[in-house]
DNA sequence: AGTGCGACCCGAACGC
DNA sequence: TGCGTTCGGGTCGCAC
């Protein structure tokens, strides 16, 4: 599950790799990947430089002048630098063929994400980057903003820490983690966070996601490698994926939960219930 | 407007 | 071993 780290460090390796290079031409096995007309994207897309790439939030962006591909890896997306001699796998979807005779392959298991080609200068009005809210690395992003926005809430906080409109680039992982060097319970009501929690939970995310970022992002069962890169913050997780084993402060069993749907995992006695 | 939940997907993990 | 079932988790769209 790439959240923002990952996206990031995503974003850095293809600028190593792939700027400045032509596409010329795109093949779609899968069209419902693209939002929008296939052929559009394809004519679009042909015969353009990538000028860059850069992640806003859990967003790729490949700028390409006048226009540009907007990509959301959603759940499991990854994309791959191949020679355009080898075999075409089974979930590589969209194909981008470059002048140099490498293929830029994007491949996605479950076929969750998305890309489309936008106006560059239209990208930050379309309906899904305008709602976004703010980064965490982002100096506006304080302790306050977020008191703000979470202290006339019934929800649970981890669900509004997962909510994109208020924090951008935030996951499901990272989410669990922040909660956990917070100290603050995952089903804690919005109502109920202090202007102290809010202040430790973005300081949390702050450090979480400039650390994983630094680590190449995490990689576990569902988000493996991209690009040959593989990330190494998994050694770093506190709660995530450690259902019932020991909590690395307090020794106490780690608990899984569903908090809106999503799996939970938390320390009972670090992360006290209010 | 705010909230909750199914749908989208497929493979791995799980249960028997 | 084998088969059916559940889980995962970002985001959208629909129902209330």
């Amino acid at each position: 599950m790439p959240e923002i780290a990952e996206v990031r460090t995503v974003a850095k390796t293809l600028n190593e790799r792939i700027v400045g290079k032509k596409i010329i031409g795109v093949t779609i096995n899968y069209s419902k990947i693209i939002d929008g007309d296939a052929k559009y994207f394809e004519e679009i897309v042909k015969d353009k430089h990538i000028l860059s790439v850069d992640n806003y939030g859990k967003w790729l962006f490949f700028s390409l002048g006048e226009y540009t591909i907007m990509s959301h890896l959603r759940m499991e997306g990854k994309y791959f630098i191949k020679e355009i001699t080898e075999d075409v796998e089974k979930h590589e979807h969209i194909i981008f063929h470059l002048e140099d005779g490498t293929d830029l392959r994007y491949h996605d298991t479950r076929k969750f994400g998305r890309m489309r080609v936008v106006k560059t200068d239209e990208i930050y009005k379309t309906p899904e980057i305008s709602k976004l809210g703010i980064e965490p690395d982002n100096k506006a992003l304080t302790g306050e903003y977020l008191y703000n926005m979470v202290h006339n809430s019934n929800l649970p906080i981890k669900a509004l820490l997962l909510d994109q409109s208020i924090i951008n680039g935030l996951g499901n992982i990272y989410a669990n983690e922040v909660l956990f060097a917070a100290g603050v319970h995952p089903e804690t009501l919005g109502n109920k966070i202090t202007l102290n929690d809010a202040k430790k939970m973005v300081e949390g995310a702050k450090v979480i996601i400039a650390k994983a970022t630094e680590m190449g992002g995490t990689t576990i069962r569902s988000y493996t490698s991209s690009l040959g890169v593989y990330g190494s913050y998994q050694s770093e997780l506190m709660v995530q994926s450690r259902d019932k084993e020991k909590c690395k402060v307090c020794g106490s069993d780690i608990q899984k939960i569903r908090v809106g749907g999503r799996g939970t995992y938390f320390c009972p006695k670090c992360q006290k219930r209010k």
